[in-house]
DNA sequence: TGATAAACGGAGGGTGCCTCCGTATATTTC
DNA sequence: GAAATATACGGAGGCACCCTCCGTTTATCA
């Protein structure tokens, strides 16, 4: 089962890599600016790739929206792991909702096209939202720490609360609303007032 | 315009009010089945009409979603003002509640659908977010008077919290999980600790 | 430098989207 | 009651997308 351990087969074709690569590329772009109702076609053209191909390396349209979303999920974790070093624990988690915020925002379309497909990916949400759960908890426990942030509100709630404030019917400066609103909520968090003064 | 002053004008013919009825009803049944990928023929085939008649009754997809989408808030509407008599105003909230939670399940992949095509139709939401608004403001309004509710949370901030809570990735028992959260908010609206009895 | 396993591309059959227009019928008029 | 006509109806047709299948191409290995 290992891949290191199948020395046996051949290894994997240079092609094959560099189109996989190229598919998600050309997903993430196509699936931001199209939301749900993009079509394969179009990011097999935009890979310049044949549809086959596409359908070869991910069979179902879930394999390949799933292999974006964590493709996103990685980045979010990478940048709650580099904002550890941040000195201010509270700024670092305005940072970090500033940015997932913009990711929620172009994957908007993506996560809601996912949702009515999910009956069969509950453990991969499952895993990725652990992920995302421990990356938050890391930025949450070490204000915590410091002495810096509330201790009463746990890792889940913040999430809730997070993805609940994205959850805006869109309008003109919608994200400016959820950045203050998320900010408000960091604000109130925090256990000196004195946070207030960035945005 | 006004329908009443347009005496010169046939009146609609019978078959034409019937058809449209019909296929109302059919896309609430196909849309809480299938979710955004709902298809509009689907929709003619189940009202047993052409797809011709479905096109000219609603000229868009976008036209029969709105139209479904208006009669479900209206119902949830009527359903706030037969909440009004109810003795105690945050019983009447939590049902009102526990009601609409089955409505945006049912219809969540209709608002999923719906969120990427509404450049055009902000108004028509500003509309009826405006009527949700009211019928959520009246039953809080009378729960404060009553000095059975806290007044320190706008209808504005109880709708955010209501879509944000309802906002959680579909897993099983989930409308459980958004029931109970639904009542210790609306607990912690209460002026009373007594009304935690319900549930 | 072959041999060949692996990947590639795109034709093709099926479905849905939406338009257009000839046909059918409900309403009105006489 | 029958003719006139405004109105609505149905579905064919052209286009895009979905996904499968298989003949062709090519990267790897010996």
């Amino acid at each position: 089962m290992d891949v290191e351990t199948q020395k046996t087969s051949r290894r994997p074709r240079a092609d094959s890599i560099r189109n996989r690569e190229r598919l998600l590329e050309a997903a993430r772009e196509v699936f931001s600016a199209g939301g749900p109702g993009a079509s394969l076609e179009a990011v097999a053209r935009k890979a310049g790739v044949g549809i086959g191909t596409l359908y070869r390396h991910f069979p179902t349209r879930e394999a390949i929206f799933q292999a974006v979303y964590r493709r996103e999920v990685d980045e979010m974790v990478e940048l709650a792991d580099r904002l550890a070093t941040e000195p201010d624990p509270a700024d670092a988690l305005k940072r970090w909702m500033h940015a997932s915020v913009r990711m929620v925002a172009t994957k908007r379309g993506m996560l809601a096209a996912l949702s009515p497909v999910m009956d069969g990916s509950t453990e991969f949400f499952a895993d990725t939202s652990k992920r995302l759960m421990s990356a938050i908890s890391g930025l949450l426990d070490r204000g915590v720490a410091a002495g810096r942030l509330r201790d009463d509100i746990t890792a889940d709630e913040l999430m809730r609360a997070f993805l609940g404030i994205c959850y805006i019917p869109e309008k003109p400066g919608w994200q400016d609303t959820v950045v203050r609103l998320l900010d408000v909520f960091v604000d109130g968090l925090a256990t000196d007032r004195d946070v207030r003064k960035s945005g």
